[in-house]
Parts: C-alpha cells; structure tokens; sequence
DNA sequence: GTGGTCTAGACCACT
DNA sequence: GTGGTCTAGACCACC
C-alpha cells in the first residue's frame, strides 16, 4: 500500500502536495510504467480529504503526463512521459536550480554542500526503486 | 533603477513573483546590506499593481529577514540575516535540492547536468554582485 | 479479420471509439451492406474488452442506421442507411465542418491546407474500397 | 455581452459546451487576445449553471492555450496561442478532418458540398471578426 | 466496481 | 471585487 499523507497546515493546497507525491513516487521508481494507482475514493478516503480534491490532483497529473486515467478501469502510471521539447525540459530544471541556488546564497551555504545535497537527493531517488 | 517585472500569467501570484526577484537581487549582491528599496508606491507605480501587493511582499521578505521596514524612512536590505537555526537551513535547502532532484529524474536529466546548472546559477549570483 | 483497436487512454470511450472504427470501415467499403461483423464475444476477446462495451458500440450503431443486428445469426452491416431527413444530414455535416473550421483558424492553417486536408481524407476511403 | 448558452439535453456535459463556445468566440475574433471574459460568477449567473463548472471549463481552456486566468483580476484571452508542435497540429486538424470526411461518405454527400461547407464555415468565422 | 460531472455552499487568497 | 480550494453529496457513464 502506498504510504500517502497531508500536511494540514501547509501552505501548498491538498491537491498540490498530493500530486508532489505521486511525482516522487514516480521519480523513485517505487511506482512504474503501467502500476495501479489508488482509485480516487480509496485515496480519498485514506487520507480523509474529498474525493474531487484526489480528482483534482489526478487530473492535473495526466496534463503534465505522469499519470494516465481511465475511465471505469482507473488510474495508471502513463507508459511513456509525454516528450517534452528539451528546451522546456530545461528551462524547468534552470527554474529549480536557481531557485536553490537563490536560497543557498541567501542561507551562506556553501557550494560543496548544496551539491552535495542534490547529490544526496538524487541517489535517494535511485535507491528507493531498487527493491 | 532595480529592475523588476512580474509574469501575469503565472502561477505563482504577483507578491510571490516580487519576494522572489527581491531575494534573488540580495544572495547576488546587486542589493546589500543597508541598501534601500524602492517606496511601496514607487514599486506598484512600476509594476503596475496594486500598492497593497507591494505591502505583501515587503512584509512577507521583513518576516522572513530579508528586509527591514523603518517607519517613515522607508524599506531596507536587513544588515544580517535573521539567524535561522542550522536545522531549518538544512532542512530548506533539503527541500528545494529534492524538489530539483524529483524533476531531474522525471525529466531524465543525468546527474552532471543538473550538478552543472546548479554550480552555473550559483556563479551567475557571483557574477552579479561584482561590478 | 477486421483490424480493430483501442486508445485506452484517449478521452473517448472505449465504445465510441469502436464505434468510429466500424463506420470507418463502412464508410470506405471495406466493410458492405450485408457483411457480418465479428460476433460480439470474439471483438471483445480480440479488444480485451467486456462484451457489455461491445454490445452497446453495435447498438448504437444498429439506432443510427449503420449496423443491423439479427438475432441468433450476427451482426451485419444495414442494407441501405436509414433515411436520415435532408436537413438533418445537412446539420450534421455542417457540426463537423464547423468543428474543423474553428481548430483551422485557432491553429492558423491556410484554407488551402484544410481543403486539401479534406480532400486527402475523402480519397484514403475510396483507396481502401478498391481491392 | 457575449452570448452564451446551455443546451442541458446535449450529451456534452456543461463545462464542454461551455469551452467550445469560448473557442469559436476567440476563432472569430469577436474575443480578441487580452480580451476579458465574464467573470466566473457572472458567467455561472447568467448561465444557470454553478461557479464550479465555469472554473473548469476556463481551467481547460488556460491548460490548452487559449485563455490565461490572472488570480484576482480576471480571465482574459491568451496573448498568443501556445506553441503547438506543427505535427502535432496537423494531427489534430486532420483528426477533425477524417471525421468529416467519413460522415460525408456515409452520408452520400459529394466531395464539392463538403469542401462548401468547409470554405462556409471558415468564412462565416471571418466575417464575425470584421466589426 | 471504476471515473466524470454537477450542485450548493463555505472559506481563503489576491488585487 | 476577482479567482482558488474544499466539502458533502448526488447522479451519470463506463467496464
């Protein structure tokens, strides 16, 4: 069972960190190509929120190409991510590192920690899809 | 002139768009210490907004350390950072690292890259700070 | 064997899109008046699919006119279509010819392109009666 | 006022028809790009229907380009349209092509009514555009 | 069972 | 004023 929570006090909308967290099960490969998603009443029930706040976080997930929904059957990991043009791709990717780098300068850390800790991030990532 | 603009179809609301300009223009040093911002009106005059948008930054960025309001005078860079606790520090610069860290790996972006992005925008806010 | 198949993560339903295929192929007289369709078992066998959604696709194509089922011996295709009123040909005509003039104009093709768009696809259903 | 309406026995849900009036508005160029649109509520209002559906049917509409939402100032038509890859472009014309074109076969209508209604169609959007 | 749409209404966030 | 989020619950469509 995938473990799923909210942070009630949290800034960021349920739908929101919902979908952050499908993105990193995705990213980390405990969820792959094709797996079974909760269905949107399960979800919802599990973790207590309405069900069209789950339907809202699955929603958005399927225009960005990370899930796939269908109807009657139910939500899936989508086969393939949908080709983003690479100069998207990024310029996504420029928008997360500047703003780490903003907050790293900001905080005085310096550059060997903070490449440390995408380091460290990113081989979490790979080590969760391991099993 | 400290230039700003703001993307009015972003997601992200106009107060946000400014806190994150402000930011970037202090780690860069375009902005030190001391230094003062544009008045509330002279900044909404500029952008375009609503003078109590300006409010809402300014305030939020006062919370947050970055800025000093005095009274009458006007609006300042703060002399030093709040102390924040080292813990919270790591803890930020964690979120954002994994936040970059999820998006590579969906994005299959090999490490080099996005460790190569990450030490560019690091230098790019050195850069600034220079002349 | 009829070739048949599904998108199932196209936003139509696994019904309508069969639904397009076998007037597709009765359109370009691969499939004629009085050829048996595949039974209903073995299209959802060959679709993956429940029965129950083939059985509605050839239900509603037997209201519309295209199909026309015989108890205990198969499916065919209709003899002849239902007369369907001038006006009403006309008006369904029209719904798509409209549908496509807006994506045209949205998407800035010349009316050159769109024209000969049509024309293409007229000519690729005479091509498959031949054989 | 733009007009606007429902039609509740159409099989299209609320929010669907909803969008494809708004993106024949802006085909025709009576909405022209920065445009504002009905507020949510005044839209809801007029059209019987419940804020909710509204807010979907422009959330849509800012997925595919065609409108921009701006929180706290209103909804507007999009400066320019997203940029669409050409070939996936021309896949969706030619989709709305095909389906025209196998309508017309079945139908018995001649390639030249069809092509009519096609020029018709594109020229009555024009026409709109004029005043 | 699944997901899809819609209502009525509340409360929050932004300008 | 604007749009954004969420709830509780209904009913429909698909498989």
């Amino acid at each position: 069972m995938l473990h799923l929570h909210l942070d009630r006090s949290s800034a960021l909308p349920a739908y929101s960190q919902l979908m952050e967290q499908v993105r990193h099960y995705v990213a980390s490969g405990v969820l792959r190509p094709g797996d079974k998603l909760p269905s949107i009443r399960a979800a919802a029930r599990y973790l207590g929120v309405n069900p069209a706040t789950v339907v809202k976080a699955y929603g958005e997930l399927e225009h960005a190409g990370v899930l796939c929904r269908e109807h009657g059957r139910g939500v899936f990991v989508a086969e393939r991510m949908k080709a983003m043009p690479a100069k998207e791709r990024q310029a996504e990717l420029r928008r997360h590192a500047r703003s780490l780098a903003v907050r790293a300068v900001q905080l005085d850390a310096p550059e060997e920690t903070v490449l440390r800790l995408v380091t460290e991030e990113l081989e979490a990532l790979r080590g969760e899809a391991a099993p």
